[in-house]
Formats: structure tokens, C-alpha cells, sequence
DNA sequence: CACACATCCGGAAACGTTTACGGTCCCGGG
DNA sequence: CCCGGGACCGTAAACGTTTCCGGATGTGTG
């Protein structure tokens, strides 16, 4: 069922059926209305191919997905409710929403490449931006309107919406200096992810302008899952004297630190104190609940989306300024945070 | 840039350029080797819209993902290694995966609809598969590729895996039984998910051809989340006399199992059997181990696209036999499916 | 030498849609 | 009565690609 078929059923120009369905005007009233019913009855759509190639665009947006780098949703079951805000606002705005997995071993920069050159979405949702990103330099440099979930070591004039991890790292070392912790573990991806290298920058920062001095040995760099968790754990607590707290930014890190810490002796929120950076339901079955930080990712999805709409809405009129925002994330105090038993001279003797 | 310009270019006809890059005939291999050199210098990609008006495909596969029914993969952090599977074997076929989320609340088959009037994809990779579900039947009516990952009640003539429920339950009822337990609770999504339809059948069958009586109080049927698994074992608790085992389906229901089971005081593993159905990271967390069922997802995202594949070579030819599988699930032996308390009268005295 | 035939290439027609353009009708004001 | 102009509609040209068809050239065979 083609748009000519349609049109000789109903004894009419494809031109003037065109216009009836999209709403331009040189169409009256009766015949637009006798349009959409026989649409509707014949469960006429539109071809999205000649669509596509007449108006040049597609009313899509991609959502990028590496399954390599992507290590904050990567296994991330809340990655769920992101999708479902970002399809929301986009579909309140006509657009759909697709995902499109980057080839394994394909990196992002010939990715974006190809599909742009076969000009697959109109726009772009990022995520699991790199420290140095080559996608965003290629998606400027070709004017083509793109929303980061993430910064970039090169920050310049683009729309991102990141995670607060400065504002999660403050206040996770607020609490633990003032819970009396000197030596506090740090466990975080390679500082080729772009927020795992925020973290340790503001880690550094905090403890500095507490006039603590700064272990390197207490920040372990790893992939930052369960195994790694476990196995940078035991490393830490190996170390003279051992932490007396764990941030852990990893999302399923503190399911392996709690078995390290149980394995030689010491009690997650009793004998030492853990934080975790990310919350996750894998954390939720973990007792004692573990003290982390969590966020309305629906939210965050639709604040994406909205972003988008507009940068394609201002598209061809004039240049607003791009959206650049750290999302905020909530603490939510549990139990693993705690460590009773601290006392000044305890590190020394384990 | 596009195949004129180019053509242009090199001082040839759109048509042999155009044959030049897809490998036809009737072009000498000199001009064939001129072309694609010429193409990778300027970057030239055929534009997918002018291609696929032409020759009627996409050279996609779509995976429709619903974000509503689909409790199997919701929340489910193996997704990935699923998806992974099926764009490694479509890859090798030159195909592109792109996964389609249908809209909240709109139902899979207006989705299904829309999106094959549009010509979005040249197959369909179906997941969540519900007991009835109309999204098969439209497509086999329109005569459209594709594989179900689940069957439906009306199994008949299409392509589809699905996990082997049949033998996990069997499995699982065989060991608990072995162990002597005669009241074993089952807590699963509502039978409008296929698969729970199956192991409540299964179910009813094994403790049948056992001998044993069927207590219609001992089937919960919910969510089967994590809320959802507390409440049900609460609920299952406080029958007279009460389960002496417990068969969990939902991905994360052990957890809050798990949970409630302590609140009355009973330790999973001791005083009460546990077995999952299906293996989580979430339940990696749980101590001790949890007994469960697990697979290799990538291996089936991989046999998925295969038969997807074959379907499409297939489609003009001979019709060939639909593959109908059951994927077999290991069992992994831990250790929440003993309970050595376990005495003839201990239920009475519960 | 003539002819059949293979090889290689250009021209042009599709694929389904949107939209600029021009044409027809009708109505009201000069 | 005539003409300007609005309302409505049909025609045709694009968008970028693939593929059928025919033409030109060369090559081997009777």
C-alpha cells in the first residue's frame, strides 16, 4: 500500500494526499478528513525510505552503545529506566528512539562515521564518553546535533550532561574525615573513562585541602567489577597501614570488596567503612546495606532527550548556548559507612 | 557526497560506479579497483535511504525490546552478553543490529505494525514472548523473517528458542525431592508469561508422576522482583504447615526471599531449601551461594542470529523447517538448596 | 572476411515520497 | 462586466540508489 494506490482509491492527486497527511495546508477540510479515514482504513504509513530521501531526514534519534567501554551501564540493570525517560521525551516531540551497537573491536570514531555517511538518525545520544573522545570532535566537526551523557578531557562548547561525581567524592570524604578515616582506599576504573578521572582528581583535591597527605598506593586502578573489586581490595588492605575506609566506584565492586574484607577477618561497617560511589541493585542484596549514592535515571533520560529536541529545534536559527549540566546524585545512608571500631591505633595493628 | 559526484569524479557513469561497489558484473577489474579506491579516499558510503528505496531491504535486523513485558531481560544485566551474540553472528553476515524500544504503553502489536509499513528492518528478533501474543501471528501473516526468543501457546510453524524450563524444573524438583521434601513453594511472573506458564505445568507434572498432591496455596504468582519475592515468601511462610523449599523464577526474587526468610528467623540453605531458576549477578551477592540455573547468553544470541540468517537466505527458495529449540540451562550446584535441619515433623512444628 | 559473442560501459527507468509551481474554479469589489 | 485573488488541486521534478537494456568495442571462429 503506496501513497499512489492510496490516492487512486481515493480518486486524488498523490500530491494533494501528501498534504493532507502532513498537514500542510492547499488542502480543505473535507477532503483532508476523507484522507486520514481511508489511511487509517487501509493502514497506509508512509515508506520511511522515500520520506527519508525527499525531506532528508529521519525523525530518529540514535542512542550509542559500545558494549566495550560502556562500563557504566554496562550490566547495568537502571540502564533500563535511562532508556525509558529518553524514549519518552523524545516521543513526545514525534521522534523515535534507536539503539545501535557498535561492532565489537569497531571503534566509536568509524562507527559514528558510517552511519552518518548513511545518514541513519537525525541525532545523537553519547554515552560512555572516553577521556579523549574522537566521537565528539567528528560529530562537531560535521555540525551534527549530538547530547553527551558525559564530558570529555575537552570540554569545549557542546551539550553534556554528566553524573556529579565531584559533588558524590566531596561528600563522601566529608563524611568519612569527619567520621576521624586518614587512610582512605580508592578504587575506580582506568582514567581513560573520563568520570573515573574526575574522581581521583577530586579525591586528590579533597584530601589536600584537608591537609592530608596523598597515598598513590591507596588508588587502584582496575575494571572495576566484582572480581576487580575483590582482588583491589585485598590489595589495599595488604598495604601498611591498611585503609580504614573504601570508596568503591565501580558498580558491582562492593559485592567483591565485602567478600575480600570477610575473607580476611574484618566486617564491612563494623571494622572498616565502605562507600559505594554508584548505586545497583546487585549492592541491595548485600548486608549490610551498603551506603552509596543514587539518582532518578528516568529523570535523566528525559533531561537528554529534552536537550536534543531543542538543539534540532534551534538548529537553523540562531546558536543557544549548549546545555552543560552535572546531574546530581543522592546519598543514601545505609549501614556499610560506619566503622565503629576505628580507633587511632587500630590501623597499626592489623 | 554522493555516487554522482563521485562518478563525476572519476569520469564514469553512475551505473558502473554503482556496480563497481557491489561486486556485479560488467565491469573490468581495473575501473572495479579504480572505484573502491576512489570511494574509501573520499569516504563515500552508499546513503542507506536511495539504497534500500531501490532494492527493498535494510540490511538490519531489528530486536524489539518492550519495556513493560519483558521481565526476562528487564533489569536483566546478561542482556548484553545476549545482544552481544546476536550482533556478533549477524555482523558475520553483513547485517546491522539495531534494537527498537515500543513506546510505554502502546502494545507490541500496533509497534510491530508501524514500524513494518515503514520498512525498518528486514527481520525481527522477538523477545518477552507473552503466552498469547499477537506479534507472531502478524508477522507470519505478513510473511516476515524472524526468530522468538520464547514460544507462545500457540506454537506452531515459526522459528524459536527459548530457555528449557522443562528440564530446569525438572531438575530442580527431582533434587528437592531426593532430599525428601514434600511441600516445595513456587513463586513465578503471572501465566501470561509463556515461560512461567510452562513451569507451573511442569511443576504440577513432576510432583504428579511423584505421587505427591498439589497444594494450589504453595503457587505464588506476582512480579517476582525483589519486593515481590519477599512478599510472596512471607506469604508462603505462614501456611500450615509450611514449604520445607522454595523455587524462585524471577531473576531477583531470591533476594528479597532471601531477606524475608531471616526476618522469620529461618536461614536459607539450613532451614529452608532455595533454588533459583534463573542465575543473576544479583544473586552472586547472596550468602551462601545460591543454588540456580545458568546459560550461556551469548552462545544463544549467537544461534539466534544464525537461524535468523538462515530464515533470510531461505526466503525465496524452498521452505525450510522453522527451528524449535529448547536451550538446555546448567545447573549450578551451591549451596542454598540444602536444608539439613530437615525432619519429617519439623514442618508440623513450625 | 563475416559473423557470433563476450566484455565493458552509459543511459534511463524505476523505488515512494515531498514540494514548488501552475492551473482551475469561484467569489466579491471596482 | 471584468479582474484580482484566494482556495483547492494536479503535475512534475527532485532525493540517491540499483538494475535492465542497448550500444560500442574487441576477440575468436567458421
Amino acid at each position: 500500500m503506496d501513497i499512489r494506490t492510496l490516492a487512486g482509491r481515493l480518486g486524488l492527486s498523490i500530491g494533494t494526499v501528501s498534504r493532507a497527511l502532513n498537514d500542510r495546508k492547499d488542502v480543505s477540510p473535507a477532503t483532508r478528513q476523507r484522507v486520514l479515514e481511508a489511511a487509517a482504513q487501509f493502514g497506509y504509513i508512509a515508506n520511511q525510505f522515500g520520506r527519508s530521501l525527499r525531506i532528508g531526514r529521519t525523525g530518529t534519534i540514535g542512542f550509542m552503545l559500545t558494549l566495550e567501554h560502556d562500563s557504566a551501564l554496562h550490566g547495568d540493570p537502571f540502564f533500563m529506566a535511562l532508556l525509558e525517560g529518553v524514549q519518552a521525551g523524545l516521543f513526545a516531540h514525534g521522534l523515535d528512539l534507536v539503539i545501535l551497537l557498535a561492532r565489537k573491536g569497531e571503534d566509536g570514531d568509524t562507527f559514528l562515521r558510517r552511519h552518518i555517511a548513511r545518514g541513519t538518525v537525525d541525532g545523537w545520544l553519547l554515552s560512555g564518553t572516553q577521556h579523549e573522545d574522537a566521537r565528539i570532535a567528528l560529530l562537531i566537526e560535521r555540525d551534527i546535533p549530538f547530547v553527551a551523557l558525559g564530558r570529555t578531557a575537552s570540554a569545549t562548547d557542546y551539550a553534556w550532561i554528566d553524573l556529579d561525581f565531584e559533588g558524590v567524592v566531596a561528600r563522601a570524604l566529608a563524611l568519612l574525615l569527619a567520621d576521624g578515616h586518614r587512610r582512605i582506599g580508592l578504587i575506580a576504573p582506568p582514567v581513560t573513562i573520563n568520570n573515573s578521572h574526575v574522581v581521583v582528581a577530586e579525591y586528590r583535591a579533597a584530601l589536600v585541602s584537608a591537609g592530608l597527605p596523598i597515598d598513590e598506593a591507596l588508588i587502584h586502578h582496575g575494571d572495576s567489577d566484582e572480581q576487580d573489586g575483590e582482588l583491589a581490595t585485598r590489595a589495599l588492605m595488604a598495604l601498611i597501614p591498611p585503609p580504614t575506609a573504601l570508596l568503591l566506584m565501580g558498580e558491582t565492586a562492593p559485592v567483591g570488596a565485602y567478600r575480600a574484607l570477610r575473607g580476611l577477618g574484618c566486617e564491612p561497617g563494623r571494622d572498616i567503612a565502605v562507600i559505594g560511589l554508584r548505586d545497583n541493585p546487585t549492592c541491595r542484596a548485600l548486608s549490610p546495606d551498603l551506603t552509596c549514592f543514587t539518582l532518578d535515571l528516568n529523570a535523566l533520560g528525559l533531561a537528554l532527550a529534552e536537550e536534543l529536541v531543542a538543539i534540532l529545534a534551534d538548529r537553523d536559527s540562531g546558536t543557544r548556548a549548549p546545555l552543560q549540566r552535572r546531574w546530581p546524585m543522592e546519598l543514601r545512608l545505609r549501614d556499610s559507612h560506619r566503622a565503629a571500631r576505628l580507633e587511632g591505633d587500630r590501623a597499626g595493628r592489623l
